[in-house]
DNA sequence: CTGGCATATGCCAGAATGGGAATATACCGG
DNA sequence: CCGGTATATTCCCATTCTGGCATATGCCAG
């Protein structure tokens, strides 16, 4: 999994994950709907297709394209133990939040730097 | 978030992410664990930094590195759609996989390579 | 201020990457 | 077999990124 997240560092590579989202496209519709000349999209759905994010359907002589989940799903996975470690910190963060509301009312005193009191 | 994605696409830094889930480290400490020279360390953190995976406490003359929940989030947000996508699938990808079985006994059909036809 | 440690930055060569234009391959209809 | 459409591949150029090395900066102790 490690080229995974190469495949989604490009924009234009994630625009057409998102528009297969949808519904499988040939890739003369990628084409138009992306606004790239079609060897450009060649190239991307190429990589996509190595990292096992998209696949090809071969009908006539279009080549229909579309999601599979495998390498998301292997994300999302990646993504399991700091999901952990963010959910535990969301709640800590408004909390603290509301502290430092609190605390900024009583430390206006010792600004060293700050800007002095009008 | 465009370079969310980047950021995650080298192993070392994702190794340096998964070091800071246990706990926050200094530049020193993540050299040793990595076994990787001090100034790349200092220059993978520099694009973690900048995208927001990780903040930098300063103590005495060492850079404590800590993980911040925010980019995590949003490629969770990100992926949000798409897992909709995968859970829809998951099922019918089993349901198909055994289709296939059944399909691979019959299908035995050898065009190893491109032969002359007859 | 001087020395010493921890970290950051600048410079360089090498590899990978994306865009563009041209071309090759595959498939269809007749 | 031929022309025509749809897609993939190749070549070239410019940009970007990484690793290694050297060096600069920041901070502490005396």
């Amino acid at each position: 999994m490690e080229s995974s997240f190469a495949a989604l560092a490009d924009p234009n590579r994630r625009q057409i994950l998102s528009l297969l989202l949808g519904s499988e496209r040939s890739v003369g519709e990628l084409e138009q709907e992306l606004e790239l000349p079609q060897p450009s999209v060649s190239k991307h759905l190429k990589v996509l297709r190595e990292a096992g994010f998209v696949e090809a359907r071969v009908e006539a002589q279009r080549r229909l394209y579309r999601l599979t989940p495998q390498p998301l799903i292997e994300l999302d996975a990646w993504l399991g133990p700091f999901r952990r470690f963010w959910s535990k910190h969301v709640d800590a963060l408004e909390r603290h939040l509301d502290r430092l509301e609190q605390l900024e009312k009583k430390a206006q005193a010792p600004t060293p730097k700050g800007k002095k009191a009008p």
